[in-house]
DNA sequence: AAAGTAATTTGATCTGGAACAAACGTTTTT
DNA sequence: AAAAACGTTTGTTCCAGATCAAATTACTTT
């Protein structure tokens, strides 16, 4: 059983004992763009395309990148935010059932396909990281099905805060502590529109209520200082 | 690698060649409701709760179940069906972020977590699962997130088409074969909405605007024949 | 088969969020 | 620094789907 305390992917090579691991992952980058084991991206960049042949996997070693499918009349829904620690490029065929696009300056590893599936240790790794991905879908399929606008928006900003974004904000807060948060959306309004399943315009209606009502301040545009987040939370939904 | 034709992760154990599998798989079945390996349910048993310790592991031999969380003020979001080879129990934490409910008569196969974790096989069939669960769960984002009532409707209707589900009804089709198809709903209309992100009346009125359009007949409440199916996934939104 | 219960359909009205439109800020280009 | 381009906010109108309310149909039970 591999520990429950890993957080990244990348760490495993070091450590496989086991099995498969016939390269060693960790390389000096540098050559290019693309150098061999590590990747950047700069702000919407895209990484792949849906349709896109599935021979790699990546780990987000820093930056924000996002998921999506469209239809065919152009509507747009992301299904899926990538931060640091997460993997992307897992496809069940032999083609991504989605894009991935960077939404800010990105840096990735990156591992071939087969060194996953002779990895036994890496295996696990990718199943947890599967499970993890799962649950927040799970939550996120419950946000566009059921919640409202005001709902999803204070979602949204409460999984922008540190360990309080799945069942954060129980209860009262420490005390000395200020209930207060500075978080970087790292999106525009028409991201966060589509990953919400909203218009640009209820986006920002909701955010402006937020200011009215004196929980949020807008610092920069993607920059947004929470000033009450218990108060945000209780507009989850979720309590 | 194992065989990507694989369609039954009961039927590993027969072959499982290497590590774990200290047990037997196959188990007789008949002592009692739960015989140690296999399990019955009837329609609208819960299987487990959201919340409840994650132990065992699930495959769906028979019947139809689905996954669902609520929120506190009671709304209900299913947020996935599964069917004959689908599994579910998986968990990234201790407890189960769903609750598991069936649907009609169901048969499963039981599994310990740790007979999973000590069977590098079974790991592996695991993680075809959850991408295919994986990739369903994107389509129903966009679905949930960015499609109209009728192009949900549309969609579950062809979700419920064999071998058409996913991107089915690619150009006309075969000379002389029907496309024509009568469809086992296996939910109630209350279920199909908490899945389709809508209430039950829309859910109506969407099949009674098929039906008056000569797309569906509606044969019992919960058994559709669908005349036209290419016509139905021209409204998908998919094309 | 009749009575009772539950699920579904249909009708009428209401409303949250979409769509359209314009004004306002912010950043980039020249 | 002015102009252009882009993203965001705010205002107005509209409509798809929710909500409320019966009526109808389909199942159970007796």
């Amino acid at each position: 059983m591999v520990s429950a305390t890993l957080t990244k992917f990348s760490d495993l090579d070091g450590q496989a004992p086991f099995n498969g691991c016939q390269e060693n992952f960790k390389q000096p980058d540098g050559i290019g763009k693309n150098t061999g084991r590590k990747q950047r991206l700069s702000a919407h960049d895209v990484l792949f395309y849906e349709g896109d042949k599935a021979e790699r996997l990546y780990e987000v070693l820093r930056g924000v990148m996002m998921l999506y499918k469209l239809l065919p009349d152009g509507r747009r829904q992301v299904v899926y935010i990538l931060r640091e620690g997460d993997m992307l490029g897992f496809s069940n065929r032999e083609f991504f059932d989605c894009t991935a696009e960077a939404l800010t300056e990105v840096e990735l590893q990156v591992f071939e396909s087969r060194e996953i599936s002779t990895s036994p240790m890496m295996q696990h790794y990718v199943n947890r990281c599967l499970l993890s991905q799962m649950e927040t879908l799970h939550e996120h399929t419950v946000l566009l099905g059921r919640k409202s606008a005001l709902e999803r928006v204070s979602t949204f900003l409460m999984s922008l805060v540190p360990n309080r974004g799945g069942h954060g904000c129980s209860g009262p807060i420490e005390e000395g502590k200020p209930d207060t948060k500075t978080v970087a959306l790292s999106m525009t309004r028409q991201e966060i529109a589509d990953y919400l399943g909203l218009t640009i315009e209820t986006v920002s209606r909701v955010i402006s209520q937020l200011k009215r009502r004196g929980l949020i301040k807008v610092e920069k545009q993607d920059s947004i200082h929470i000033t009450n987040i218990c108060g945000i939370c209780q507009l989850t939904g979720m309590h």
